[in-house]
DNA sequence: GCTTTTTAGTTGTAGATACAAGTTATCGAC
DNA sequence: GTCGATAACTTGTATCTACAACTAAAAAGC
């Protein structure tokens, strides 16, 4: 039970900032995907991890760890995107207890369709609204973060420092 | 519906790498407060902005401003406060529709006691983790990303660029 | 001043998420 | 190979949040 170290009013002032940048980014990024593809931000990053996995097909305990979702949401998750027909579960024939889920050609067509709006939006909110140092900086802070927040990169196909 | 600019290789290990910090900072500011003090952070935020205003009060729209909270979800959440008997509801005299939120003593006092854990858990997590340049450069990126995120500067009494 | 519109806040209802418990299957000890 | 422990999901239940409907009061139109 140290003495506690208080900000100083420039650590104060990036916090805060950083602090109303988290809260404020999920929901913009929710509002586009939910208003013109009918998909949460979280539907929509299970749906372009399965796209990017070998043969579009993962373990569910894979894709809970990608996605940083436990298993029971990611359960109910999949089984909404299942009734719209764009991921199937299937037994695994290795581990009878598990699952895979694999992308249906309505997925991917899915993930193509909302990539272009979804990439625009990233670009009109963070890196078309800085510099091309800034962009590398940010990389570089975040890499640092997770480094601490992800330390076995299990978000994150960890590419080096 | 002009060809989508996809992201360069850079920006999107950048971008891919803020993603995950948004999805998993949250989580982990959350963990911490409800362990040692059960308080959500937005619950916290809430005490901690009250704590900031003159006499420790606010108009509830002001405070959901403050929070980017809706209305009805800051409703109840006050709601659940008020039983916790850390804020105090009462009736504003100049607009009679409207109501005041008042941290009480008790509620002053929680904040005192939450704030070492949390401070410490923010070094921890990303002041601590940064150089000195590094917090500079995440303070003018976020305050860049903000005047798109919140060009009024209602979760923040806008600091100049 | 009376009516219409807007604003402040609360509550109804539905969907999402977490934690815990349940099910089925593998693994490890022996 | 049999038994207890662990792992991969799924489902039950409670809580949280959003959107919409509701109440009450101020503001605006005329």
């Amino acid at each position: 039970m140290t003495k506690t170290r208080w900000l100083t009013k420039d650590e104060q002032v990036a916090w805060l900032r950083m602090a109303a940048v988290l809260e404020l980014l999920p929901g913009v990024l929710d509002a586009q995907l939910t208003r013109d593809e009918d998909l949460t931000h979280f539907e929509y990053y299970v749906l372009a991890s399965l796209s990017e996995a070998p043969r579009r097909t993962l373990r569910i305990t894979a894709l809970a760890s990608l996605t940083n979702a436990t298993l029971p949401r990611l359960s109910r998750v999949l089984t909404g995107l299942e009734k719209m027909a764009l991921v199937e579960r299937s037994e695994c024939s290795e581990d009878r207890r598990a699952k895979n889920v694999t992308l249906t050609e309505a997925g991917w067509a899915k993930v193509v369709k909302a990539a272009p709006g979804h990439v625009e939006n990233v670009r009109g909110l963070v890196l078309d609204q800085l510099s091309q140092e800034q962009v590398e900086q940010l990389s570089s802070i975040t890499a640092q973060l997770l480094t601490r927040l992800d330390p076995e990169g299990r978000m994150f196909a960890s590419t080096g420092g």
